[in-house]
DNA sequence: TGTACATCAGTGAACGCGCGTTCACTGATGTAC
DNA sequence: TGTACATCAGTGAACGCGCGTTCACTGATGTAC
Protein backbone atom coordinates (compact mmCIF):
# COMPACT_ATOMS: atom_id res chain seq x y z
CA UNK A 1 0.00 0.00 0.00
CA UNK A 2 1.91 2.91 0.93
CA UNK A 3 5.26 1.14 0.72
CA UNK A 4 5.43 2.23 -3.14
CA UNK A 5 9.22 3.81 -1.60
CA UNK A 6 10.23 -0.03 -2.66
CA UNK A 7 12.51 0.01 -5.88
CA UNK A 8 11.70 -4.03 -6.19
CA UNK A 9 8.62 -5.33 -7.17
CA UNK A 10 7.64 -9.06 -5.24
CA UNK A 11 8.95 -11.08 -7.64
CA UNK A 12 11.82 -9.38 -8.29
CA UNK A 13 12.40 -9.72 -4.16
CA UNK A 14 11.68 -13.21 -4.56
CA UNK A 15 13.58 -14.04 -7.23
CA UNK A 16 16.80 -12.82 -5.55
CA UNK A 17 15.90 -14.38 -2.80
CA UNK A 18 15.60 -17.72 -4.92
CA UNK A 19 19.20 -17.28 -6.43
CA UNK A 20 20.92 -16.44 -3.06
CA UNK A 21 19.46 -19.70 -1.78
CA UNK A 22 20.66 -21.41 -4.91
CA UNK A 23 24.23 -20.19 -4.14
CA UNK A 24 23.89 -20.62 -0.17
CA UNK A 25 23.08 -24.48 -0.82
CA UNK A 26 26.12 -24.19 -3.59
CA UNK A 27 28.31 -22.84 -0.98
CA UNK A 28 27.52 -25.36 1.28
CA UNK A 29 27.89 -28.42 -1.24
CA UNK A 30 31.79 -27.04 -2.00
CA UNK A 31 32.56 -26.67 1.96
CA UNK A 32 31.68 -30.20 2.58
CA UNK A 33 33.93 -32.07 -0.62
CA UNK A 34 34.99 -29.12 -2.63
CA UNK A 35 34.49 -27.68 -5.78
CA UNK A 36 34.25 -31.10 -8.26
CA UNK A 37 30.66 -31.67 -5.79
CA UNK A 38 28.83 -29.10 -6.57
CA UNK A 39 25.72 -30.40 -8.47
CA UNK A 40 22.86 -28.51 -10.10
CA UNK A 41 20.67 -31.78 -9.90
CA UNK A 42 21.01 -32.30 -5.79
CA UNK A 43 20.80 -28.03 -4.81
CA UNK A 44 17.53 -28.77 -6.69
CA UNK A 45 16.25 -31.72 -4.82
CA UNK A 46 17.94 -29.83 -1.59
CA UNK A 47 14.99 -27.16 -2.39
CA UNK A 48 12.17 -29.13 -3.24
CA UNK A 49 12.63 -28.22 -6.90
CA UNK A 50 12.89 -29.79 -10.13
CA UNK A 51 16.53 -29.98 -11.18
CA UNK A 52 15.14 -28.16 -14.74
CA UNK A 53 13.61 -25.71 -12.30
CA UNK A 54 16.69 -24.25 -11.68
CA UNK A 55 17.67 -22.81 -15.43
CA UNK A 56 15.00 -20.49 -14.24
CA UNK A 57 17.78 -18.76 -12.41
CA UNK A 58 20.91 -20.00 -13.57
CA UNK A 59 21.90 -20.50 -17.16
CA UNK A 60 24.28 -23.34 -16.76
CA UNK A 61 26.62 -24.82 -14.11
CA UNK A 62 29.00 -22.59 -14.91
CA UNK A 63 27.47 -19.19 -14.71
CA UNK A 64 26.41 -20.45 -11.08
CA UNK A 65 30.00 -20.77 -9.89
CA UNK A 66 32.16 -18.11 -11.76
CA UNK A 67 28.82 -15.99 -10.00
CA UNK A 68 30.11 -17.83 -6.77
CA UNK A 69 33.88 -17.23 -7.10
CA UNK A 70 32.53 -13.26 -7.98
CA UNK A 71 31.10 -13.57 -4.87
CA UNK A 72 34.07 -14.76 -3.63
CA UNK A 73 36.32 -11.90 -4.63
CA UNK A 74 33.39 -9.08 -4.11
CA UNK A 75 33.20 -10.37 -0.10
CA UNK A 76 37.00 -9.82 0.56
CA UNK A 77 37.11 -6.48 -1.02
CA UNK A 78 33.85 -5.82 0.49
CA UNK A 79 35.08 -6.70 3.86
CA UNK A 80 38.85 -4.37 3.14
CA UNK A 81 36.39 -1.55 2.48
CA UNK A 82 34.10 -1.78 5.55
CA UNK A 83 37.69 -2.10 7.88
CA UNK A 84 39.32 1.29 5.61
CA UNK A 85 35.70 2.56 6.16
CA UNK A 86 35.52 2.25 10.12
CA UNK A 87 39.58 4.13 9.90
CA UNK A 88 41.02 0.51 10.51
CA UNK A 89 42.72 0.68 7.25
CA UNK A 90 45.96 0.22 7.95
CA UNK A 91 48.50 -2.66 8.06
CA UNK A 92 46.99 -4.49 11.44
CA UNK A 93 43.29 -3.78 10.49
CA UNK A 94 43.50 -5.17 7.02
CA UNK A 95 46.06 -8.40 8.37
CA UNK A 96 43.42 -9.34 10.90
CA UNK A 97 40.68 -8.52 8.31
CA UNK A 98 42.19 -11.38 5.72
CA UNK A 99 42.51 -13.78 8.54
CA UNK A 100 39.49 -13.62 9.76
CA UNK A 101 37.83 -13.44 6.15
CA UNK A 102 39.94 -16.61 5.22
CA UNK A 103 39.42 -18.59 8.18
CA UNK A 104 35.34 -18.10 8.05
CA UNK A 105 35.47 -19.60 5.30
CA UNK A 106 38.57 -21.91 3.63
CA UNK A 107 36.63 -22.95 0.41
CA UNK A 108 35.98 -19.37 -0.26
CA UNK A 109 39.43 -18.13 0.62
CA UNK A 110 40.45 -21.59 -1.92
CA UNK A 111 37.85 -19.65 -5.01
CA UNK A 112 39.60 -17.14 -5.08
CA UNK A 113 43.76 -18.08 -4.43
CA UNK A 114 43.41 -21.72 -5.07
CA UNK A 115 44.64 -23.91 -7.84
CA UNK A 116 43.51 -21.98 -10.97
CA UNK A 117 41.26 -24.27 -13.94
CA UNK A 118 44.19 -24.15 -15.87
CA UNK A 119 43.29 -22.30 -19.51
CA UNK A 120 40.79 -20.63 -17.57
CA UNK A 121 40.82 -16.76 -18.00
CA UNK A 122 39.70 -14.20 -15.33
CA UNK A 123 36.80 -12.17 -16.27
CA UNK A 124 37.69 -8.33 -16.61
CA UNK A 125 35.75 -7.08 -13.53
CA UNK A 126 37.30 -9.30 -11.22
CA UNK A 127 40.89 -7.95 -12.14
CA UNK A 128 39.03 -4.66 -11.16
CA UNK A 129 38.12 -5.96 -7.51
CA UNK A 130 41.70 -7.50 -7.41
CA UNK A 131 43.19 -4.10 -8.24
CA UNK A 132 40.59 -2.09 -5.47
CA UNK A 133 42.29 -5.06 -2.73
CA UNK A 134 45.64 -4.35 -3.58
CA UNK A 135 45.50 -1.03 -3.92
CA UNK A 136 43.80 -0.93 -0.34
CA UNK A 137 46.67 -2.98 0.71
CA UNK A 138 49.30 -0.58 -0.81
CA UNK A 139 47.47 2.42 0.66
CA UNK A 140 47.43 0.96 4.16
CA UNK A 141 51.66 0.54 3.14
CA UNK A 142 51.92 3.98 2.02
CA UNK A 143 51.46 5.25 5.25
CA UNK A 144 53.20 2.62 7.36
CA UNK A 145 56.57 3.61 8.76
CA UNK A 146 59.76 2.64 7.28
CA UNK A 147 60.67 -0.40 6.27
CA UNK A 148 62.84 -2.06 3.86
CA UNK A 149 62.61 -5.83 3.64
CA UNK A 150 64.63 -5.37 0.46
CA UNK A 151 68.48 -6.18 0.13
CA UNK A 152 70.63 -3.34 -1.41
CA UNK A 153 69.99 -5.20 -5.02
CA UNK A 154 66.55 -5.90 -4.17
CA UNK A 155 64.35 -5.40 -7.86
CA UNK A 156 61.45 -3.25 -6.41
CA UNK A 157 58.47 -3.14 -9.67
CA UNK A 158 59.41 0.16 -11.82
CA UNK A 159 57.06 2.74 -10.34
CA UNK A 160 58.13 5.81 -11.93
CA UNK A 161 55.43 5.66 -14.10
CA UNK A 162 52.83 5.51 -10.99
CA UNK A 163 53.29 7.06 -8.12
CA UNK A 164 53.70 4.34 -5.87
CA UNK A 165 56.61 4.55 -3.67
CA UNK A 166 59.02 1.71 -4.31
CA UNK A 167 59.19 0.62 -0.68
CA UNK A 168 55.61 1.01 -0.14
CA UNK A 169 55.54 -1.73 -3.16
CA UNK A 170 58.10 -3.54 -1.78
CA UNK A 171 56.08 -3.60 2.34
CA UNK A 172 53.14 -4.33 0.76
CA UNK A 173 54.10 -7.43 -1.48
CA UNK A 174 55.88 -8.79 1.93
CA UNK A 175 52.41 -8.51 3.61
CA UNK A 176 50.64 -9.82 0.85
CA UNK A 177 53.29 -12.89 0.42
CA UNK A 178 53.84 -13.59 3.97
CA UNK A 179 50.44 -13.81 5.29
CA UNK A 180 49.35 -15.83 2.14
CA UNK A 181 52.26 -18.25 3.20
CA UNK A 182 50.61 -18.61 6.44
CA UNK A 183 47.07 -18.76 5.42
CA UNK A 184 47.40 -21.12 2.30
CA UNK A 185 49.80 -23.54 4.69
CA UNK A 186 47.08 -23.49 7.60
CA UNK A 187 43.89 -23.66 5.52
CA UNK A 188 45.13 -26.63 3.39
CA UNK A 189 46.29 -28.45 7.07
CA UNK A 190 49.95 -28.52 6.36
CA UNK A 191 50.93 -26.43 9.80
CA UNK A 192 48.94 -28.40 12.43
CA UNK A 193 50.11 -31.15 14.34
CA UNK A 194 53.11 -29.14 14.86
CA UNK A 195 52.57 -27.45 18.17
CA UNK A 196 52.37 -23.86 18.06
CA UNK A 197 49.32 -21.56 17.41
CA UNK A 198 49.34 -20.22 13.67
CA UNK A 199 47.63 -17.72 14.56
CA UNK A 200 50.58 -16.78 17.20
CA UNK A 201 52.29 -16.99 13.94
CA UNK A 202 50.87 -14.30 12.31
CA UNK A 203 51.05 -12.62 15.17
CA UNK A 204 54.62 -12.44 14.88
CA UNK A 205 55.06 -11.75 10.78
CA UNK A 206 52.29 -9.02 11.02
CA UNK A 207 54.43 -7.13 13.94
CA UNK A 208 57.83 -7.56 11.55
CA UNK A 209 55.99 -6.59 8.87
CA UNK A 210 54.23 -3.21 10.75
CA UNK A 211 57.69 -2.27 12.62
CA UNK A 212 60.21 -2.96 10.75
CA UNK B 1 71.06 -65.83 -20.37
CA UNK B 2 74.16 -64.22 -18.35
CA UNK B 3 71.30 -61.72 -16.96
CA UNK B 4 70.50 -63.70 -14.27
CA UNK B 5 71.65 -60.87 -11.89
CA UNK B 6 68.17 -58.85 -12.40
CA UNK B 7 66.30 -59.31 -9.36
CA UNK B 8 63.08 -58.80 -11.75
CA UNK B 9 61.54 -60.79 -13.99
CA UNK B 10 60.03 -59.59 -17.46
CA UNK B 11 56.63 -59.51 -16.26
CA UNK B 12 57.45 -57.79 -13.04
CA UNK B 13 59.61 -55.03 -15.09
CA UNK B 14 56.73 -54.88 -17.79
CA UNK B 15 54.18 -54.23 -14.49
CA UNK B 16 56.12 -51.30 -13.56
CA UNK B 17 56.14 -49.93 -16.59
CA UNK B 18 52.38 -49.81 -17.90
CA UNK B 19 51.78 -48.69 -13.83
CA UNK B 20 54.09 -45.96 -14.55
CA UNK B 21 52.47 -45.00 -17.96
CA UNK B 22 49.09 -45.07 -16.45
CA UNK B 23 50.94 -42.41 -13.92
CA UNK B 24 51.96 -40.25 -16.61
CA UNK B 25 49.23 -40.20 -18.44
CA UNK B 26 47.29 -39.02 -15.22
CA UNK B 27 49.57 -36.76 -14.61
CA UNK B 28 49.22 -35.05 -17.94
CA UNK B 29 45.24 -34.94 -17.86
CA UNK B 30 45.69 -33.22 -13.85
CA UNK B 31 48.10 -30.51 -15.49
CA UNK B 32 46.05 -29.81 -18.55
CA UNK B 33 42.28 -29.68 -16.58
CA UNK B 34 42.93 -30.11 -12.66
CA UNK B 35 42.39 -33.03 -10.41
CA UNK B 36 38.59 -33.81 -11.32
CA UNK B 37 39.79 -34.31 -15.30
CA UNK B 38 41.23 -37.64 -14.09
CA UNK B 39 39.83 -40.22 -16.01
CA UNK B 40 40.79 -43.88 -16.09
CA UNK B 41 38.59 -44.95 -18.93
CA UNK B 42 40.57 -41.84 -21.06
CA UNK B 43 43.90 -42.76 -19.80
CA UNK B 44 42.85 -46.19 -20.80
CA UNK B 45 41.71 -44.85 -24.32
CA UNK B 46 45.16 -43.40 -24.76
CA UNK B 47 47.28 -46.46 -24.16
CA UNK B 48 44.91 -48.74 -26.71
CA UNK B 49 43.79 -50.74 -23.95
CA UNK B 50 40.17 -51.41 -22.92
CA UNK B 51 39.03 -49.74 -19.63
CA UNK B 52 38.84 -52.75 -17.90
CA UNK B 53 42.16 -53.26 -18.29
CA UNK B 54 43.58 -50.81 -15.90
CA UNK B 55 42.11 -52.78 -13.20
CA UNK B 56 45.07 -54.94 -13.28
CA UNK B 57 47.36 -52.07 -12.30
CA UNK B 58 44.84 -50.08 -10.00
CA UNK B 59 41.93 -51.33 -8.09
CA UNK B 60 40.18 -47.99 -8.40
CA UNK B 61 40.43 -44.95 -9.38
CA UNK B 62 40.99 -43.79 -6.25
CA UNK B 63 44.04 -45.84 -5.02
CA UNK B 64 45.52 -44.30 -8.80
CA UNK B 65 44.58 -40.54 -7.14
CA UNK B 66 46.13 -41.47 -3.70
CA UNK B 67 49.42 -42.82 -5.11
CA UNK B 68 49.67 -39.64 -7.30
CA UNK B 69 49.73 -37.84 -4.12
CA UNK B 70 52.37 -40.04 -2.52
CA UNK B 71 54.41 -39.88 -5.46
CA UNK B 72 54.36 -35.46 -5.44
CA UNK B 73 55.49 -36.26 -1.68
CA UNK B 74 58.02 -38.29 -2.41
CA UNK B 75 59.59 -36.22 -5.42
CA UNK B 76 59.66 -33.28 -2.87
CA UNK B 77 61.69 -35.25 -0.12
CA UNK B 78 63.86 -36.83 -3.08
CA UNK B 79 64.43 -33.68 -4.45
CA UNK B 80 65.37 -32.25 -1.07
CA UNK B 81 67.58 -35.08 -0.02
CA UNK B 82 69.46 -35.18 -3.23
CA UNK B 83 70.21 -31.52 -2.47
CA UNK B 84 71.34 -32.18 1.09
CA UNK B 85 73.44 -35.19 -0.27
CA UNK B 86 75.63 -32.65 -2.50
CA UNK B 87 76.59 -30.69 0.32
CA UNK B 88 73.70 -28.00 -0.68
CA UNK B 89 71.52 -28.63 2.18
CA UNK B 90 71.06 -25.05 3.76
CA UNK B 91 69.14 -22.44 3.41
CA UNK B 92 69.91 -21.41 0.02
CA UNK B 93 70.28 -24.72 -1.81
CA UNK B 94 66.53 -26.30 -0.40
CA UNK B 95 64.98 -22.63 -1.29
CA UNK B 96 66.35 -23.03 -4.82
CA UNK B 97 65.01 -26.83 -4.69
CA UNK B 98 61.79 -25.83 -3.40
CA UNK B 99 61.02 -23.17 -5.78
CA UNK B 100 62.51 -25.21 -8.92
CA UNK B 101 60.70 -28.12 -8.09
CA UNK B 102 56.78 -26.53 -7.59
CA UNK B 103 57.69 -24.86 -10.82
CA UNK B 104 58.61 -27.54 -12.82
CA UNK B 105 54.88 -28.76 -12.19
CA UNK B 106 52.55 -26.69 -10.65
CA UNK B 107 49.77 -29.42 -10.47
CA UNK B 108 52.27 -31.83 -8.40
CA UNK B 109 52.78 -28.46 -6.17
CA UNK B 110 49.13 -28.14 -5.38
CA UNK B 111 48.72 -32.23 -5.04
CA UNK B 112 50.49 -31.44 -1.93
CA UNK B 113 50.16 -28.27 -1.08
CA UNK B 114 46.50 -27.21 -2.08
CA UNK B 115 43.20 -27.51 -1.20
CA UNK B 116 42.55 -30.34 1.07
CA UNK B 117 39.67 -32.70 -0.19
CA UNK B 118 37.72 -32.57 3.08
CA UNK B 119 37.28 -35.37 5.51
CA UNK B 120 40.33 -37.03 3.59
CA UNK B 121 42.84 -38.55 5.96
CA UNK B 122 46.14 -38.23 5.00
CA UNK B 123 48.26 -41.90 5.70
CA UNK B 124 50.64 -42.63 8.00
CA UNK B 125 53.12 -42.70 5.46
CA UNK B 126 52.76 -39.41 4.73
CA UNK B 127 53.05 -37.79 7.45
CA UNK B 128 56.30 -39.35 8.09
CA UNK B 129 57.57 -37.79 4.68
CA UNK B 130 56.28 -34.49 5.73
CA UNK B 131 57.68 -35.02 8.92
CA UNK B 132 61.38 -35.76 6.79
CA UNK B 133 60.63 -32.61 4.38
CA UNK B 134 60.50 -30.74 7.70
CA UNK B 135 63.14 -32.02 9.39
CA UNK B 136 65.47 -31.08 6.40
CA UNK B 137 64.46 -27.69 6.90
CA UNK B 138 64.62 -27.09 10.30
CA UNK B 139 68.55 -29.26 10.09
CA UNK B 140 69.35 -26.16 7.37
CA UNK B 141 68.06 -23.66 9.56
CA UNK B 142 69.99 -24.80 12.80
CA UNK B 143 73.39 -24.19 11.14
CA UNK B 144 72.13 -20.76 9.87
CA UNK B 145 73.61 -17.53 11.02
CA UNK B 146 72.08 -16.12 14.14
CA UNK B 147 68.24 -15.09 13.11
CA UNK B 148 65.29 -13.34 15.09
CA UNK B 149 62.28 -13.06 13.45
CA UNK B 150 60.13 -13.04 16.40
CA UNK B 151 59.20 -9.79 18.08
CA UNK B 152 60.11 -10.11 22.05
CA UNK B 153 56.72 -11.67 22.96
CA UNK B 154 57.18 -13.96 19.49
CA UNK B 155 55.52 -17.57 21.19
CA UNK B 156 57.46 -20.26 19.21
CA UNK B 157 56.90 -23.97 19.86
CA UNK B 158 58.20 -25.41 22.79
CA UNK B 159 60.87 -26.85 22.12
CA UNK B 160 62.16 -28.52 25.39
CA UNK B 161 60.74 -31.49 24.77
CA UNK B 162 62.57 -32.36 21.57
CA UNK B 163 66.37 -30.53 20.68
CA UNK B 164 65.39 -28.42 18.10
CA UNK B 165 66.25 -24.58 19.61
CA UNK B 166 63.22 -22.24 19.28
CA UNK B 167 65.29 -19.82 17.37
CA UNK B 168 66.18 -22.66 14.90
CA UNK B 169 62.27 -23.38 14.57
CA UNK B 170 60.92 -19.78 14.29
CA UNK B 171 63.33 -19.67 10.74
CA UNK B 172 62.36 -22.82 9.46
CA UNK B 173 58.74 -21.53 10.18
CA UNK B 174 59.58 -18.10 8.29
CA UNK B 175 61.44 -19.81 5.48
CA UNK B 176 58.59 -22.23 4.95
CA UNK B 177 55.72 -20.23 5.25
CA UNK B 178 57.06 -16.83 3.39
CA UNK B 179 58.29 -19.13 0.18
CA UNK B 180 55.22 -20.71 0.18
CA UNK B 181 53.56 -17.60 0.55
CA UNK B 182 55.20 -16.55 -2.63
CA UNK B 183 54.76 -19.45 -4.66
CA UNK B 184 51.48 -20.36 -4.15
CA UNK B 185 50.42 -16.78 -5.22
CA UNK B 186 52.49 -17.56 -7.84
CA UNK B 187 51.57 -20.87 -9.10
CA UNK B 188 47.77 -19.39 -8.80
CA UNK B 189 48.39 -16.80 -11.18
CA UNK B 190 47.98 -14.07 -8.30
CA UNK B 191 51.26 -12.32 -8.88
CA UNK B 192 51.09 -12.10 -12.68
CA UNK B 193 50.76 -8.43 -14.66
CA UNK B 194 51.67 -6.79 -11.44
CA UNK B 195 54.98 -5.70 -12.83
CA UNK B 196 57.74 -7.52 -11.32
CA UNK B 197 59.33 -10.58 -11.54
CA UNK B 198 57.91 -13.10 -8.81
CA UNK B 199 61.62 -14.93 -9.05
CA UNK B 200 63.23 -11.56 -7.70
CA UNK B 201 60.91 -11.75 -4.78
CA UNK B 202 62.21 -14.51 -4.01
CA UNK B 203 65.80 -13.63 -4.08
CA UNK B 204 64.88 -10.94 -1.67
CA UNK B 205 62.84 -13.18 0.70
CA UNK B 206 65.54 -15.87 0.74
CA UNK B 207 68.56 -13.39 1.32
CA UNK B 208 66.52 -11.66 4.48
CA UNK B 209 66.33 -15.58 5.79
CA UNK B 210 69.36 -16.31 4.98
CA UNK B 211 71.13 -13.17 7.14
CA UNK B 212 68.85 -11.62 9.07
C1' DT C 1 63.19 -81.02 -24.71
C1' DG C 2 58.36 -81.78 -24.10
C1' DT C 3 54.17 -81.85 -21.74
C1' DA C 4 50.57 -80.23 -18.12
C1' DC C 5 49.28 -76.78 -15.47
C1' DA C 6 49.05 -72.19 -13.28
C1' DT C 7 49.43 -67.43 -13.70
C1' DC C 8 48.27 -63.27 -15.47
C1' DA C 9 47.36 -59.41 -19.18
C1' DG C 10 43.79 -57.88 -21.62
C1' DT C 11 38.92 -58.00 -23.94
C1' DG C 12 34.15 -56.82 -24.60
C1' DA C 13 29.85 -56.42 -22.96
C1' DA C 14 27.14 -54.86 -19.49
C1' DC C 15 25.73 -52.57 -14.90
C1' DG C 16 23.82 -48.50 -12.61
C1' DC C 17 24.56 -43.91 -11.81
C1' DG C 18 24.38 -39.01 -11.76
C1' DC C 19 25.36 -35.50 -14.44
C1' DG C 20 24.05 -31.05 -17.29
C1' DT C 21 20.72 -29.61 -20.25
C1' DT C 22 16.49 -29.15 -23.44
C1' DC C 23 11.64 -29.03 -24.33
C1' DA C 24 6.77 -28.67 -24.40
C1' DC C 25 3.72 -27.93 -20.95
C1' DT C 26 0.69 -26.02 -16.80
C1' DG C 27 -0.71 -22.78 -13.63
C1' DA C 28 -0.14 -18.84 -10.99
C1' DT C 29 1.02 -13.92 -10.87
C1' DG C 30 1.20 -9.41 -12.75
C1' DT C 31 -0.30 -5.69 -16.27
C1' DA C 32 -3.28 -2.80 -19.42
C1' DC C 33 -7.49 -1.00 -20.47
C1' DT D 1 -13.84 -3.73 -10.43
C1' DG D 2 -13.60 -6.85 -14.23
C1' DT D 3 -11.80 -8.83 -18.26
C1' DA D 4 -7.95 -10.17 -21.77
C1' DC D 5 -3.49 -10.90 -22.26
C1' DA D 6 1.46 -11.38 -21.23
C1' DT D 7 4.90 -12.83 -18.20
C1' DC D 8 7.18 -16.04 -15.65
C1' DA D 9 8.03 -19.97 -12.02
C1' DG D 10 8.08 -24.55 -12.00
C1' DT D 11 7.08 -29.56 -13.77
C1' DG D 12 8.10 -34.01 -15.71
C1' DA D 13 9.90 -36.61 -19.11
C1' DA D 14 13.55 -37.36 -21.91
C1' DC D 15 18.31 -36.69 -24.19
C1' DG D 16 23.11 -38.26 -24.51
C1' DC D 17 27.11 -38.75 -22.03
C1' DG D 18 30.97 -40.41 -19.53
C1' DC D 19 31.97 -42.23 -15.49
C1' DG D 20 33.80 -46.19 -12.25
C1' DT D 21 33.43 -50.82 -11.87
C1' DT D 22 32.25 -55.99 -12.41
C1' DC D 23 32.30 -60.31 -14.79
C1' DA D 24 33.05 -64.26 -17.58
C1' DC D 25 36.09 -65.01 -21.01
C1' DT D 26 40.48 -65.75 -24.25
C1' DG D 27 45.11 -66.19 -25.16
C1' DA D 28 49.76 -65.58 -24.17
C1' DT D 29 53.55 -66.20 -20.87
C1' DG D 30 55.85 -68.48 -17.25
C1' DT D 31 56.70 -72.74 -14.14
C1' DA D 32 57.29 -77.71 -12.62
C1' DC D 33 58.48 -82.18 -13.61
Amino acid sequence: MSESTATTTPRERYRRQVRAEIKQRAREQIAAAGISALSLNKIAKQMGLSGAGLYRYFTSRDELLAELVRDAYQSLVDTFRAVAGRGEGDIDGLAHALRAWALEDPQRYFLVYGPPVPGYRAPVDLSLIMAEIMSLVIGACDVAPGFSPGAPHAVPPRSEENRVPASSMRLALAFWTRLHGILSLELSGHLSGMGFDPAQLYENELELLSAG
